[in-house]
DNA sequence: GCTTGTCATGCGGGGACCCGCAGATTTTGC
DNA sequence: GCAAAATCTGCGGGTCCCCGCATGACAAGC
């Protein structure tokens, strides 16, 4: 049983490796990559079945590098480890998960136990695990508080890329006037509307305000949006 | 002497804190804290002079902190160890340090000599030191390549808090015709009017479209938005 | 069956935004 | 000190966005 570990960071990158090497000691080698692409390259020739993955790498980050691999070898077992339980990022790699792949989620910030016996349950029990706190925002994701339905999250992510609500009709094949009805949800979920009082009337451009709240409120981050702007100009450019 | 560490990153803490040893054998106690306002605590407390901050941390980011300490003891001695060189950090932190303040940027990826030197040069001599790479952003930030001015980057910032044009002239204390002149300045720096040609005219509403094109180009970030949206509820909701 | 709820769509108006033109003011360079 | 360049400001029009009102399709529940 090999293991690939992909991570930017050198310390994090030596403490994985040696936390895997004490969590499994069955297994054999141990493979780094320090970015996303060369992690692909790496599963791809030494023909890992298990992967460690950090998310927020510069050059690919870990969900595309994982959804390259996994469209590859869909019974690969990655666990992801990441800093930040960004609903942006749990959205993104719920996503991506291919029916029935065995996948883990644990924060950076969990202590040296949680992630060793993580290791030990997605990569030899072939069980899910996902870190109680992310385990909240996917809930929050998924279900009906204050979260985002798929639709809602899908337009924001076209209105956050600069799109007009005219192409955004065209791309999602509605009418015009369905789209600014689904932007109006958003608003109310985001809470734009809220004005301090004295005559704060036209204070918000309330479709920019949408991404700027979307954005404090880690419903979107930086690289949702890049991933995004990489489909928009593969579909568009083709 | 005693040296202050502010740091959530575990790893990086006790990795920091040997560096540290290594480097000043003639320091005395060093003290660590897990966020920014721990952080500015513990050098209220401690009354540190010397200290290493980590930017981009949750609770309250480095340059917040930073802001504080230096408010209170202008002849802090700041080193900024940080995972990236974004346009926004290094603008951030340029436009809070004080008149004749020694600091020093280093990368979180520089080597443990880089680091162990830039501690060195700028605990001890005093001395400003700047990672080569972030100084590359720096000219071009403030100097005239494909840069922002200062002018621009205000406008900016406006932008992607979700203002609206005349929102931004009381504030910026302008008429509304001058914000949109920089607006349209803006919008030319960013080249937010690329069409790739077949008929793709109304694709892109402009006024989000530059706030992508900026967070893509790591001209903003999330934590530059954030730190806006304090000011502004500061200044508007007093 | 009828009601109720959710969603897609159309119409129309008021307002915000984008931008060319042109004059006034300030800054810059020599 | 003067000319050139940059910046601020007003006007006007064309476009896009926000949103209330109204219609029809489809599913769930009494």
């Amino acid at each position: 049983m090999n293991v690939l570990i992909v991570e930017d960071d050198a310390l994090h990158r030596t403490f994985l490796a040696e936390a895997v090497r004490a969590a499994l000691p069955e297994c054999g080698q141990v493979i780094e990559a320090e970015n996303g692409l060369k992690g692909e390259v790496q599963a791809r020739t030494a023909r890992v079945e298990h992967v460690v993955m950090d998310l927020q790498m510069s050059e690919r980050n870990g969900i595309e590098a994982a959804r390259t691999i996994w469209r590859e070898r869909p019974d690969t077992k990655i666990l992801f480890w990441s800093n930040y339980s960004d609903e942006a990022y749990v959205r993104g790699v719920a996503r991506i998960v291919p029916e029935g792949a065995t996948y883990g989620y644990v924060l950076k910030s969990a202590s040296e136990e949680r992630l060793k016996l993580a290791l030990r349950s997605v990569f030899v029990e072939s069980q899910c695990v996902i870190d109680r706190e992310v385990r909240g925002i996917q809930q929050k994701s998924f279900g009906n508080s204050p979260g985002l339905t798929d639709a809602e999250y899908e337009i924001l992510v076209d209105v956050a890329l600069g799109l007009t609500d005219k192409a955004i009709a065209k791309r999602k094949h509605l009418s015009l006037r369905s789209v600014q009805n689904r932007l109006q949800q958003l608003y109310e979920k985001l809470d734009v509307y809220e004005t301090p009082g004295q005559g704060n009337e036209g204070l918000f451009n309330l479709r920019t305000r949408a991404v700027a709240v979307a954005l404090s409120r880690k419903v979107l981050n930086a690289s949702a949006i890049e991933r995004a702007e990489r489909d928009l100009r593969q579909s568009a450019g083709i």
